[in-house]
DNA sequence: CGCATTTGACCAGCGC
DNA sequence: GCGCTGGTCAAATGCG
């Protein structure tokens, strides 16, 4: 199933009393309950939007590993391009992501989910929770305003079976999934009683929960990521039975990169992680990520003891995956040519019809490895494996292990 | 011993 | 100004 074209939109009302207008599309029906509403300011493009240039983002110049993520399994992108406090994404099949001009000025927010399917409807379960991931950069503050933004949706070509679903949040707190069978949110935090420190830059991811394998005296699962961080603090939020934990980067020195990590008051099963500020480093290395993050992690050591490290890829090695990130666009899978590519200034690759990044040889018993691993530490893997592939612009880059932006590179150069 | 987590105290923003 | 709540600090504690 492609994305579709035809959008219903579900405008649900949280226990909070936000609203949220889910727009649906491939068909699915949604909840009869609710009242369906069209959405003037979404709009499918007749075809993929290529976002501006890297060079172009002022902002996390640093490589933010949540842009431009890919599907490890699907080989797809699920990440997002954030510049000028717009809001573009690049999603694969399986997702679909937009951005809107924001009737409600400051107040619109867009979510994302995917929903993969096996082939025909089968929906993927257990492990391939990981397919559940969304990805929503919320505007950069000081920037231009969404509402002063026009609209911008970034579809992938219909490849592959997905199915895709979007949603927009008018307001509200903190992202709560409220399609329960297989998507995953992020919004924005916007609750309005709810202070907020200067106008900073957030991101707040919702992911699935990791399975409760953690033996951690409090009982909450974080997963990791490839930034080592150091827990500094934990507050119990109104209205949520979980806790809230406070988290900086104790990759480098004076970083200033924060997340918080709380779980779904809705939804126990969902993590809602919100990044504050940034890296003002590169990306640590292997080791460094893993001296942060390996501690009331047993399952890790397990995985470890299989695959050398946490952060290690099992399935191209290091050869592979940076032939793939100097490949060039294959713009005609995308429904552009190269050309209009370039027009564009986008440099970024994608591949629906690669084969998955697991090597065939070592399928059978890396995959289970690699599910095993997954469902304990999803975005660890996905931050480790679903890396973009950016290739430079012509002089703007060497690929070198000085681009920030050449994952590559950089988990090869520890 | 070094580093991370825990946890109570303190600070700051916001609404009334 | 006061109270509420979220965010941060830092000493205590624990683990490898």
């Amino acid at each position: 199933m492609g994305l579709g074209v035809g959008c219903d939109t579900i405008r649900m009302e949280s226990d909070h009393g936000d609203l949220l207008d889910i727009v649906r599309a491939g068909g699915r029906s949604g909840p009869s309950n609710t009242e369906f509403e069209p959405v003037a300011e979404w709009q499918l493009p007749p075809e993929p939007v290529f976002v501006p240039t890297r060079t172009e983002t002022p902002t996390n110049s640093f490589g933010d590993p949540f842009l431009n993520l890919r599907d490890p399994l699907l080989n797809q992108y699920i990440g997002a391009e954030l510049f000028d406090g717009a809001e573009a994404m690049v999603a694969p099949a399986s997702m679909a992501v937009a951005s809107s001009s924001g009737q409600g000025g400051d107040d619109e927010r867009l979510l994302v989910a995917p929903k993969v399917l096996t082939g025909g409807e089968q929906e993927i379960k257990g492990p391939c929770t990981m397919f559940s991931r969304v990805l929503q950069i919320s505007p950069v503050a000081g920037n231009t305003k969404p509402s002063q933004l026009p609209p911008r949706l970034i579809t992938p070509p219909p490849v592959g079976a997905g199915e895709m679903m979007m949603m927009k949040v008018s307001s509200g707190s903190l992202a709560e999934p409220v399609d329960h069978d297989g998507g995953v949110q992020i919004s924005y935090p916007r609750t309005p009683g709810i202070k907020r420190r200067k106008s900073q830059a957030k991101k707040v991811v919702c992911i699935p929960a990791p399975a409760a394998a953690s033996n951690r005296s409090s009982g909450e699962v974080v997963p990791s990521d490839l930034w080592a961080w150091r827990k500094y603090g934990q507050k119990p939020i109104k209205g949520s039975p979980y806790p809230r934990g406070y988290y900086r980067c104790s990759s480098s020195k004076g970083c200033s990169a924060r997340k918080q990590v709380e779980r779904c008051r809705t939804d126990p099963n969902m993590l809602v992680i919100t990044y504050t500020s940034e890296h003002n480093h590169p990306w640590p290395t292997q080791r460094n990520a893993l001296a942060g993050s390996i501690r009331f992690h047993p399952s890790k050591t397990a995985s470890m003891s299989s695959s050398g490290s946490i952060l290690k890829s099992p399935t191209a090695p290091k050869e592979e995956t940076h032939e793939a990130a100097t490949m060039s666009i294959e713009a005609d899978e995308m429904g552009k040519t190269t050309e209009q590519a370039e027009d564009t200034g986008f440099h970024q690759t994608i591949h629906p019809s690669d084969k998955p990044m697991i090597p065939e040889a070592d399928q059978p018993d890396d995959l289970f490895a690699y599910l095993a691993e997954l469902e304990a530490d999803p975005l660890s893997l996905i931050l480790s494996k679903g890396f973009m592939e950016t290739k430079p612009e012509e002089g703007g880059g060497d690929g070198s292990m000085d681009d920030p932006f050449n994952m590559f590179d950089w988990a090869g150069s520890s």
